[in-house]
DNA sequence: GTATATGCAAACAATTTGCACGCCT
DNA sequence: AGGCGTGCAAATTGTTTGCATATAC
């Protein structure tokens, strides 16, 4: 694997950001560093990153969304799509499961957040 | 909401079948009963469905798979893609979490399946 | 030097949408 | 009769891929 100079951009937006950010939000800021970088690259070094384990995916409305791999889990407003960490969650894991290996674990925690509540707030979806 | 045919057929096959189907494969089925129905109506048909919480989606390789909305969670292979009903997992919940409500878990394990882990399997995506 | 990653654009796959028409109520 | 759901096809969206060139090792 060649380290690139985009591959570190890459890596390093999504471990500075706090943002869920998808591929296109990544190529974005990528170009700010690298001005003539393509969506491509930034999408096979996502790809690749998330192959070897270097970064998570959490997938929302069926686009996926990438973070750092520091262990948490997430939450998703069903009305507005925002993504919000979730931390110190107790949750006992399976190694197996009918002789199925089992080395993963992804939790979503689903609802309505705390703004979408309010009822002057029409939840419009952020896209 | 109108109770037409295209819908009846569309739910009850989410409710009789145990394979996990994507859109396409609801379709299939679907043209045995209405030898006419459309795509585009199937994809409507399961999107309010799930609007409702009549039946539940697995993203699995970024595509929606449905389920009836029997509580359970699945766990899927990383090789060969299967998606595995898992049941008796007790899992605590939390109803609110930081003042975002809380109604829905997903809840995935992920690993290799039995059948994937013998020598003799090559992984072959089921597509 | 050589293999691998890149930029670019075209291809792809899943899903959504616009429109004219048909069917439920 | 009126409106919502349908069939059909085209449009969108997110993502992948082929190819010639550039770059890391």
């Amino acid at each position: 694997m060649k380290n690139t100079k985009q591959r570190k951009v890459v890596l390093d937006i999504i471990n500075n950001s706090d943002k869920h950010l998808d591929a296109f939000g990544v190529y974005k800021l990528a170009r700010i560093s690298i001005s003539n970088i393509s969506l491509g690259t930034v999408y096979r070094n996502l790809g690749s990153l998330e192959n070897e384990g270097a970064i998570q995916v959490i997938m929302v409305d069926g686009v996926k969304h990438y973070d750092k791999i520091i262990p948490h889990y997430h939450f998703v407003c069903k009305k507005c799509l925002k993504i919000i960490d979730v931390f110190d969650l107790e949750i006992p894991r399976l190694k197996e499961y009918n002789g199925n290996l089992v080395d993963d674990y992804e939790i979503v925690l689903k609802g309505i957040c705390e703004n979408c509540q309010k009822e002057d707030n029409y939840g419009i979806k952020r896209k």
